[in-house]
DNA sequence: AAACAGACCAACCGCAACTAT
DNA sequence: GATAGTTGCGGTTGGTCTGTT
C-alpha cells in the first residue's frame, strides 16, 4: 500500500509522548510560538498524554466548552478534535471490539430506516459511536456490493420491499386503518419532524410496517441506573454515557434532554415467530463469537450475476426454496399490481441511485415527497430493487393493512433533523412494530449465502 | 520473506444547526 | 434580527493491520 509522506507530518506516538512526559517538548515549544504567533495545533493520532489530558479535563470541567480545553490545558488541539476525540474513544462505557451479531442486525434495520444517519443509529447502540458504524457500515457496504450481494439482510430486504408497496399505498385515498401497532411508532413522528410537511416522515417506513403484535425488545427498558464513579459528578450532565454494560441504552444524542430509558420497540422480527424467542436480549457483548470469514469467500458461493438471482438462490437453492419460488413470484406480482402511482404525481427521478450506501435503504430515508413523485424510470428501478431485495424463502407474507399516512402530523417544516431529535427523546424510539418475515426461517442462502454473514450465525434468527 | 490488496480504524474537513450576545 | 461562537453530523482521507499470493 502506498505509504503517504504526509504521514510524517507529526511525530511518532511515541516522540509525542515522550514530550509530553517530561512536561517539555512540544508544549515547550508551542508556549514559545504562542506568543509569538499563534497557536500551532496539532493533528493527528492523539497521545496518550494527550488522552490523558482530555480527560482530566473533562473530570474537572465536564463535557462541552471544547474550545476551553486549549486555553486551560494547553493541549494543542482544536475544540472539535478534543470533541471527537473524548466521544469516540475517551467517553466512558464506550464498547470496543467487534459489533455483536445483534448489534449488526440492529444497524441493518436503523440504516434501512434511517439511511446514514450515524448518529441517531448510534442512539440506539449504547457504547458505540456514529463513527464506529459509519466505519463499520460502510466497509460491510463496500464488501458485499463488490461481491454483488444485498445489503441487507433477507429481513430487512423483505421489509423495504413491503415498505415500498407501502409508499404507493400511502397515495391511495383509500388509507389503511390505524394498527394498533401504529401506537408504537408515533414517536416517529417526531423523528421525521426535521422533514418539510410536504415529505412524510422518513420513518413512515417504521410506521407502514408497525403491523404486527411481535415485538423483539432490541433495547432494555431499564431506567438508567449510572454507576458509581469519581467521575459521576463532573460528568453528571453526561449521564447517559455512564452505564453499565446492560443498562438502558440511553440517547447521547439527546444531551439537553431529560434523561429516560430509550425503548425502541424495534419489533423487526427477523423471522422469530415465537414471542420469547424473539424478545432479543439487550444489546450487550454477545456470546457469539465473531466468526466472519475472509472477504475473498464472498464470491465463492455467489458468482456476481445479478442481486435477483442471488435472492433467488439460482441452483444453490435448497428444496424448500425451489417451493417458495412460486409463492415468491406470486407475491411479486402482487406486489406489482399494488403498485399505483398517480400519474400527476410523476417527476423526474431524483438522485437516489448515487446515494453513498446504495441499496433501497436509502431511499427509505426520505421515502416520501419526491421520492413519492415517480416516473416510469423510478417505478420500474423499484421493481427492480424489490426484485433484488427479494429471498427466496419468503413464506407469502400476509399482506398487511398500513397504517395511514395521515397519522404522521408532526411535519413542523422545519429543516433541523438532528435537533427535533435532542429536544424529544423520545424520538429517539423507534419504535418499529414489522413483520416478521415468512414463517420459514428467512433463507441463509441469499444473505448468507456463503455462511459469511453474520446474520445466519444466528440461530435464532436464521 | 516480500509485495500486494483489502479491511479496519482514527482523524480531519466542511457544512449546518444551535446558542449566546 | 444580526452576528459570532459552539456543537454536531456526515463524508472523506490516510495510516496501520492482516491475510493472500
Amino acid at each position: 500500500m502506498e505509504r503517504s509522506p504526509g504521514a510524517a507530518l507529526t511525530s511518532s506516538p511515541e516522540e509525542e509522548e515522550e514530550k509530553a512526559a517530561d512536561g517539555h517538548g512540544e508544549e515547550a515549544v508551542e508556549q514559545e510560538d504562542e506568543e509569538a504567533a499563534p497557536v500551532v495545533l496539532k493533528k493527528g493520532p492523539w497521545t496518550t498524554a494527550e488522552d490523558a489530558m482530555l480527560v482530566d479535563h473533562v473530570r474537572r470541567h465536564g463535557e462541552g466548552n471544547w474550545n476551553a480545553v486549549q486555553r486551560l490545558t494547553g493541549l494543542l488541539r482544536c475544540g472539535k478534535s478534543c470533541r471527537l476525540r473524548w466521544t469516540n474513544h475517551l467517553r466512558p462505557n464506550l464498547k470496543k471490539g467487534s459489533f455483536s451479531p445483534d448489534e449488526e442486525i440492529l444497524i441493518a434495520q436503523l440504516h434501512a430506516q434511517l439511511g446514514n444517519k450515524w448518529a441517531r443509529m448510534a442512539a440506539h447502540l449504547p457504547g458505540r459511536t456514529d463513527n464506529e458504524i459509519k466505519n463499520y457500515w460502510n466497509t460491510r457496504t463496500k464488501r458485499r456490493q463488490r461481491a454483488g450481494l444485498p445489503v441487507y439482510p433477507p429481513e430487512v430486504q423483505l421489509q423495504l420491499a413491503l415498505s415500498k408497496r407501502c409508499r404507493y399505498d400511502d397515495f391511495s385515498p383509500l388509507a389503511s386503518p390505524q394498527l394498533p401497532g401504529a401506537a408504537n411508532v408515533q414517536a416517529l413522528d417526531a423523528t421525521s419532524a426535521g422533514y418539510t410537511s410536504s415529505r412524510p416522515a422518513p420513518l413512515d417506513l417504521a410506521r407502514q410496517l408497525a403491523v404486527t403484535s411481535q415485538t423483539v425488545q432490541f433495547l432494555s427498558p431499564q431506567p438508567f441506573s449510572a454507576p458509581s464513579s469519581p467521575w459521576a459528578k463532573p460528568f453528571a450532565r453526561n449521564a447517559q454515557y455512564f452505564q453499565f454494560a446492560h443498562s438502558s441504552p440511553v440517547s447521547p444524542s439527546t444531551p439537553t434532554g431529560p434523561l429516560h430509558p430509550v425503548t425502541p420497540d424495534l419489533s423487526l422480527g427477523y423471522g422469530v415467530r415465537s414471542t420469547d424467542q424473539s424478545r432479543l436480549a439487550p444489546l450487550s457483548p454477545s456470546p457469539v463469537p465473531r466468526v466472519e470469514l475472509p472477504s475473498n469467500q464472498f464470491g465463492q458461493a455467489m458468482p456476481p450475476t445479478s442481486a435477483a438471482a442471488a435472492g433467488l438462490g439460482g441452483a444453490a437453492l435448497p428444496d424448500h426454496q425451489h417451493q417458495n419460488a412460486a409463492s415468491l413470484e406470486k407475491m411479486l406480482q402482487e406486489l406489482h399490481d399494488a403498485i399505483k402511482v398517480d400519474p400527476s404525481a410523476l417527476a423526474p427521478a431524483n438522485g437516489d441511485a448515487a446515494r453513498p450506501g446504495g441499496g433501497g435503504g436509502a431511499v427509505l430515508e426520505r421515502h416520501g415527497g419526491r421520492e413519492n413523485q415517480l416516473d416510469g424510470q423510478h417505478r420500474d428501478d423499484d421493481m427492480g430493487t424489490l426484485f433484488d431485495m427479494m429471498i427466496p424463502t419468503l413464506d407469502a407474507p400476509e399482506t398487511v393493512p398500513l397504517p395511514p399516512a395521515a397519522a404522521a402530523p408532526n411535519h413542523s417544516g422545519s429543516t433541523s433533523q438532528h435537533s427535533s431529535d435532542d429536544q424529544d427523546p423520545s424520538t429517539a424510539d423507534l419504535g418499529v412494530d414489522l413483520p416478521a418475515a415468512g414463517g420459514a426461517s428467512p433463507s441463509d442462502q441469499d444473505w448468507g449465502l456463503d455462511g459469511v454473514c453474520q446474520w445466519s450465525s444466528m440461530s435464532r434468527i436464521c
